[in-house]
DNA sequence: ATATAAAAACAGACTGGACGGTTTGTTTTT
DNA sequence: AAAAACAAACCGTCCAGTCTGTTTTTATAT
């Protein structure tokens, strides 16, 4: 087999037992050796593929980001095309995904947990968001009404990915709804204001 | 000294110095050694009051929870008797000093970290939560709108903790500001229904 | 009050194990 | 022949929790 098949085989075995031992065991369990074990590679092998743990966890986050930018471009792709803000529609829609993936709860504790050695490893989100919020806000009638959609669509995606959020799963997916609603926020936006 | 004094001594010595190491050294520095030497107690004067380091991050949580808690209580107390809906205002003006005060960060890590092994330590942020949405429930003239602005003020708190916002500090505060102006929502709530 | 036994608070050395990373050697590809 | 990929034993460190004592407080009996 080619070298290069060869390395992406190993490095693509290594993300997916990740995801399995988290998923399985719990972030709390997913240690270098556990790795080797589940994906069937040796540690030399693994840390061939990844000198440290860190990068492992930077692939894994990468892989995950990866993984929810296609599911938001695909949204935007078949979005109506009368749809006023295409963009925070298909952020927030992502959002609620990542709310409601089961899965996604324990990566994202393992990630944050290895925050302390890697404190830098989350600004790849940010840069990602931040392109996205230009042009939320550029293609916004009321931009600011835009943001505060945006955040809200976190807030519910962060506090239930970190099963600290107060709101049943009907109230949740109703307020996702809402939030994706252009009708019920049309006649809330601001007019615009009057030349002075 | 009496005993109960004694011990609440010691109790706060800890969960002060759990902060100052966490403020000073990040959460990864945060072990039982160095609690006992920055506290002054030795090793095991503080395994006594705290049997495991679960216990001292569940102290130190409690403490955070206390301190806004009083933060909110206090900014309830001093509200304007018209505004319409106090607890949601309360709510989100301690959400924003949440997502300002600056130590907060590495705690917010720090037990989030520890959460690898005590799943159900969040659980009390759960409590109080859902207690306070109650209450913005009950007073609100359209509930689902409260719910919205109260999510969207802990979106933009839990992603200034996690240092994953992509909002400058300028737009935070507007839009925060914005999240506690009655006035800005006032006319976009939905009119209530009329009977059918 | 005073002596004394018990309990609580505290001190600090020690242990056991987990885990990230290294090293040395082997196989496969180039 | 060289380099890449992989195997697996090994090492050093870190750290939560324990264990054995010592000091201080408290309860009880005289």
């Amino acid at each position: 087999m080619e070298n290069a098949l060869r390395s992406e085989r190993s490095r693509n075995a290594v993300i997916q037992a990740a995801l399995t031992i988290i998923g399985r065991d719990g972030p709390g369990r997913l240690t270098l050796d556990a790795i080797a074990r589940e994906s069937g590679l040796s540690k030399g092998g693994l840390t061939h593929q990844f000198r440290t743990k860190g990068a492992v966890l930077q692939a894994l986050l990468e892989y995950q980001i990866e993984y929810f930018a296609k599911f938001s471009r695909d949204y935007l792709q078949e979005i109506d095309p009368a749809q006023p803000e295409p963009r925070l529609v298909s952020q927030i829609a992502t959002l609620r995904e990542i709310a409601v993936t089961r899965q996604q709860h324990s990566v994202a504790f393992a990630i944050l947990g290895a925050l302390t050695d890697a404190p830098d490893l989350l600004s790849i989100i940010i840069e990602r968001d931040t392109e996205a919020i230009e042009q939320i806000k550029a293609e916004a009638a009321d931009p600011d009404l835009a943001l505060l959609r945006w955040a809200a669509a976190r807030g519910l995606a962060l506090t239930t990915l970190f099963r600290i959020c107060p709101l049943s799963r009907e109230d949740r997916e109703r307020l996702f709804d809402l939030l994706l609603d252009d009708q019920y926020w049309q006649h809330r936006a601001d007019p615009p204001k009057p030349g002075v």
